[in-house]
DNA sequence: CAGCTATTCGTTTTT
DNA sequence: CGAATAGCTG
C-alpha cells in the first residue's frame, strides 16, 4: 500500500513500544481504557506490512467472539485486505476446535465428533449421579470444569480430591469423560483442554502446529486458565514470539478457571520478557477516573500502575438510593430518556450494566412502558434456545450417530409416537450390547423386546436419519478450499474464486447442503410442531429463529463450498456464535457486567449496586467449612474488580444506584447499598446524589409518561 | 404416549 | 413472583 510511512501513527510512546518490540516475547500491561485493542490490532498490522509477515502464520486469541469480531473489523480498517488474508483472530476455543478437527485422529475421536454444550453435558452428569439435586449437579459440573480447565485427568483429580464432596465429583469425572468419549462427544472445556494435551503430549502435532504460528498475539491474558497458557507456550515454543496484553485488574474470570497468576508466570517463564505498561487512559473522564482508581485501590495489586486521562474532570458521578427494583429501573428509564433529549444523545449512547441476568427483567420492562429501544447483551444465547437446540441434534445426530444425548432429543422431538419406556428399553439394550441408540435400533428388532407399535417409529426415524445421512455424504464437494496453511479462515472468508469454479454442477437430484435442510425441516414438520407447543406470537419468534439458523447454515455452506457433512464439522455450536451479530441498532445497551469488559460507553448505569447482589455474597458464605481462609475475601476482591470493569466502560457520565428492598423469593429484604459505593468516594466532593430522582408517585409517573410518548410521537 | 395441572423451589458471571 | 418439574389423566 503505502510503504515507507506505516509505521504506526497516532500512538503514544508506550503502545509504540509495544507495537515495535519483536526482540521476544513482550507483555503489555494495559489498564483499562489505555488502548490495547489498538495495540493489537496496530501490531498485526505492523507485523504484515512492514515485517512482511504472511497473515496466514499470524494468529491473535481473544475470549469472546465479539472481541474477536471488533479486533478483525479494526485491522481490516488498517490494511488491505488481500494483506490479511488467511490472519486467524479467533477465541481460544475456535481455534481448540479446528485444531481438534484437524488432529481428531490424535485425539482418539472421528472426524465428525460432537460438542456437548452445557446442557448436555449436565444431563449427562445427572445420569452418572443418582441424585436430581440441581444444586449438587451444577457444583459437580462446576468441579469437573475446573478441573478440567487445570489441564487435570482424572486420576489427577482423584489424587487432588480432598473433601468428600470433591471424591464423589471425581469418580463422576472419570465415568463422565469415558462416556464422552463413547458418544465421540467433548464439551467446551475439553476444546482448550484435549488440544493443550495433544501439544505437549504429541511432537509431530505440536511441531505442525508451531511451524504455523510465526507470531502470536494474546488478549485478556489476565482471564487464561492453565490450559490456555499452556496452548501458548506449545504454540510459540522456544522462539517465544508473542505479545500478551492483560490487566490483572480486570480478572474477572477466576471462577471459571482462569488465574491471574499467569500474568505474573511470564515474567518467570520467560526472564527476558519485554514488560510494558500503559498508563494513559483515553476513554474516561477524570471523575470517572478517580472513582475507578479508589475502587481498585482497595486491592493488592500484581503490577501497580496509575491511569490518567487528559480529559478534563468531567461531570460529578450520581449515587441513587431508590425504593425496589421496580422503582430504580423506572428511575435509570427515565433518567436516560430525559439525557438523551438534554443531551441531544443516541440511543445506542447508554448502557445499563448489572450484575446478574435476571436485573434486566425489571429494566426491561420499564424501557418497554417508556417506548425506549433497547438490545441485551449476555442474555440467554442462541444456541441455548430449545428450537435451536432441537434443529442441531438432528444435525449432529446426521454427523456423529454415536452421539446419544442427540438421538434422543431428535427421536421425540417433535413427538412421534417414541416415548419414556421406548426409549428405556432401547437404552438398556443398549448398553448391555455397547451399542449406540441409533446402532441398536437396528439389532434390537430381532430380539423382540420391543411392541411392533413402538419399534415402527424407532425404524422410521434411524431410516430417515440414514437416507440424511447418504445424502449428505454422497454430496461430496470437490474443492474443499485449499487447506495448505491451516491456520487460516476464521474471518476471511474462503469463498473467492476458488468456490465457484471448482463446484460441480448439482445433477437432478439436489444433495447440496441447503437443500438438504430444507427438506430436513419439512420433513419433521418442525414448524408445525412450533405452533402447536406455543401460541401465535412466540411460536413465531421460534420459528424465525430456526430460519435464522438455517439461512446462516445455507450462507455458510454456500460460501464456503461445504457439503452438510462438512458443514455440520466445521459448523457448530462454537463457530455459530462467531455468526454476525444483527446490525447495531439505535438503542439501549443491557449487558451483565461480565459481558461488558472491553466495551465502551458514552452514559454507563451501574444498577443493583447493593451489599450480597454486587459483591455479590452466597448465601452462607461463612458456613460453609470447607471454604479455604481467604476464600471470601478474594471472592470480594473479585467482585470489586468486576465493579472496576463496570465504572471504567463509562466515557463521560456514570451513574449508580441501588435498592433499599428487594423482593427475593417471596419476602422483602432489606438492602445496603454497596461498600464499593463508599469505596468509590461517595459522598466526598465530585460525587452527588442524583437529583429528581426518589419518590416518584404513580401519578407522576403517568404524566412523565405521557409526555414522553408526545415527544416521541 | 403426550399433554395438562399441581407443586415446589429458589446464586451469579460465559466459552 | 416465576419457572421448572413431578405427577396425573385422556
Amino acid at each position: 500500500m503505502h510503504p515507507g510511512h506505516t509505521v504506526p501513527v497516532d500512538l503514544n510512546p508506550a503502545q509504540r513500544e509495544a507495537v515495535l518490540y519483536l526482540n521476544g516475547p513482550c507483555l503489555v500491561l494495559a489498564g483499562a481504557g489505555s488502548g490495547k485493542t489498538r495495540v493489537i490490532t496496530q501490531k498485526m498490522a505492523y507485523l504484515l506490512r512492514e515485517c512482511g509477515y504472511p497473515g496466514n502464520r499470524i494468529v491473535a486469541l481473544t475470549f469472546t467472539n465479539k472481541a474477536a469480531r471488533e479486533m478483525s473489523e479494526r485491522l481490516r480498517r488498517l490494511v488491505d485486505a488481500r494483506m490479511a488474508r488467511g490472519i486467524t483472530i479467533s477465541t481460544f476455543h475456535s481455534l481448540g476446535l479446528r485444531l481438534l478437527r484437524e488432529e481428531a485422529g490424535h485425539a482418539g475421536l472421528k472426524k465428525s465428533f460432537s460438542i456437548f454444550d452445557a446442557n448436555d453435558a449436565l444431563a449427562l452428569i445427572q445420569e452418572l449421579l443418582v441424585t436430581t439435586d440441581k444444586a449438587r449437579l451444577k457444583a459437580v459440573q462446576q468441579t469437573i470444569s475446573l478441573w478440567k480447565n487445570a489441564l487435570m485427568g482424572p486420576d489427577a483429580a482423584e489424587q487432588a480430591a480432598a473433601s468428600p464432596s470433591d471424591i464423589e465429583a471425581a469418580k463422576v469425572y472419570r465415568s463422565y469423560d469415558a462416556t464422552l468419549r463413547a458418544y465421540q462427544a467433548v464439551d467446551f472445556d475439553d476444546l482448550i483442554r484435549l488440544p493443550a494435551m495433544l501439544l505437549e503430549g504429541n511432537t509431530e502435532v505440536r511441531q505442525r502446529w508451531q511451524g504455523r504460528v510465526l507470531y502470536l498475539l494474546v488478549d485478556e491474558y489476565q482471564d487464561t486458565n492453565v490450559c490456555q497458557y499452556r496452548i501458548v507456550q506449545a504454540l510459540t515454543g522456544s522462539r517465544a514470539m508473542f505479545t500478551a496484553v492483560g490487566d490483572d485488574d480486570q480478572a474477572i474470570y477466576a471462577w471459571r478457571g482462569a488465574t491471574v497468576e499467569n500474568l505474573a508466570k511470564l515474567t518467570v517463564d520467560y526472564p527476558a520478557i519485554q514488560v510494558i505498561k500503559l498508563e494513559q487512559n483515553y476513554r474516561s473522564v477524570q471523575s470517572i477516573l478517580t472513582a475507578a482508581n479508589r475502587v481498585i485501590g482497595k486491592n493488592p495489586n500484581l503490577f501497580p500502575k496509575t491511569l490518567w486521562s487528559d480529559l478534563g474532570q468531567g461531570e460529578a458521578i450520581q449515587v441513587a438510593a431508590l425504593d425496589n427494583e421496580q422503582v430504580e429501573a423506572e428511575s435509570v428509564a427515565f433518567r436516560i430518556s430525559a439525557a438523551r433529549f438534554e443531551r441531544k444523545a443516541q440511543w445506542r449512547d447508554f448502557a445499563v450494566l448489572y450484575r446478574s441476568n435476571q436485573q434486566a427483567r425489571s429494566m426491561e420492562q420499564a424501557l418497554r412502558d417508556l417506548r425506549i429501544p433497547y438490545t441485551i447483551a449476555g442474555g440467554q444465547s442462541f444456541f441455548d434456545k430449545p428450537e435451536i437446540r432441537d434443529v442441531l441434534s438432528y444435525l449432529r445426530l446426521v454427523a456423529n450417530d454415536d452421539d446419544d444425548p442427540a438421538f434422543i432429543r431428535a427421536a421425540t422431538t417433535p413427538r412421534r409416537g417414541i416415548g419414556q419406556s421406548t426409549l428405556q428399553a432401547l437404552g438398556e439394550f443398549a448398553a448391555g450390547h455397547h451399542l449406540s441408540l441409533f446402532a441398536a435400533v437396528f439389532e434390537i428388532g430381532a430380539t423382540g423386546r420391543l411392541a411392533q407399535r413402538q419399534l415402527e417409529p424407532l425404524l422410521a426415524f434411524a431410516r430417515f436419519i440414514q437416507r440424511l445421512q447418504q445424502r449428505a455424504g454422497r454430496d461430496v464437494t470437490v474443492s474443499q478450499p485449499v487447506q495448505g496453511s491451516l491456520l487460516s479462515v476464521d474471518h476471511e472468508t474462503q469463498s473467492g474464486q476458488a468456490v465457484f469454479t471448482d463446484r460441480p454442477v448439482p445433477d437432478q437430484v439436489d444433495d447440496s447442503a441447503p437443500r438438504i435442510l430444507d427438506d430436513l425441516l419439512n420433513a419433521i414438520q418442525y414448524e408445525r410442531h412450533l405452533y402447536d407447543l406455543y401460541d401465535e406470537k412466540p411460536a413465531e419468534v421460534r420459528w424465525q429463529n430456526v430460519l435464522e439458523l438455517i439461512s446462516w447454515l445455507k450462507r455458510k455452506a454456500t460460501e464456503d463450498g461445504l457439503s452438510l457433512l462438512d458443514l455440520v464439522q466445521h459448523v457448530s455450536l462454537v463457530t455459530m456464535l462467531e455468526r454476525n451479530e444483527d446490525d447495531d441498532p439505535d438503542a439501549v445497551r443491557l449487558s451483565t457486567l461480565h459481558a461488558s469488559k472491553g466495551l465502551e460507553y458514552p452514559h454507563v448505569y451501574l444498577i443493583g449496586v447493593e451489599e450480597g447482589l454486587l459483591p455479590h455474597m452466597g448465601r452462607d458464605e461463612d458456613l460453609d467449612p470447607e471454604a479455604p481462609d481467604g476464600a471470601l475475601i478474594q471472592r470480594i476482591q473479585e467482585e470489586r474488580r468486576l465493579m472496576y470493569v463496570g465504572i471504567t466502560r463509562a466515557r463521560y457520565s456514570l451513574h449508580v444506584s441501588w435498592c433499599k428492598r428487594r423482593r427475593k423469593a417471596r419476602e422483602d429484604q432489606i438492602r445496603e447499598r454497596s461498600r464499593f459505593i463508599e469505596e468509590m468516594g461517595f459522598p466526598a466532593e465530585g460525587i452527588s446524589d442524583a437529583p429528581g430522582t426518589p419518590g416518584i408517585t404513580p401519578s407522576e409517573r403517568l404524566g412523565m409518561l405521557k409526555t414522553l410518548l408526545k415527544k416521541g410521537a
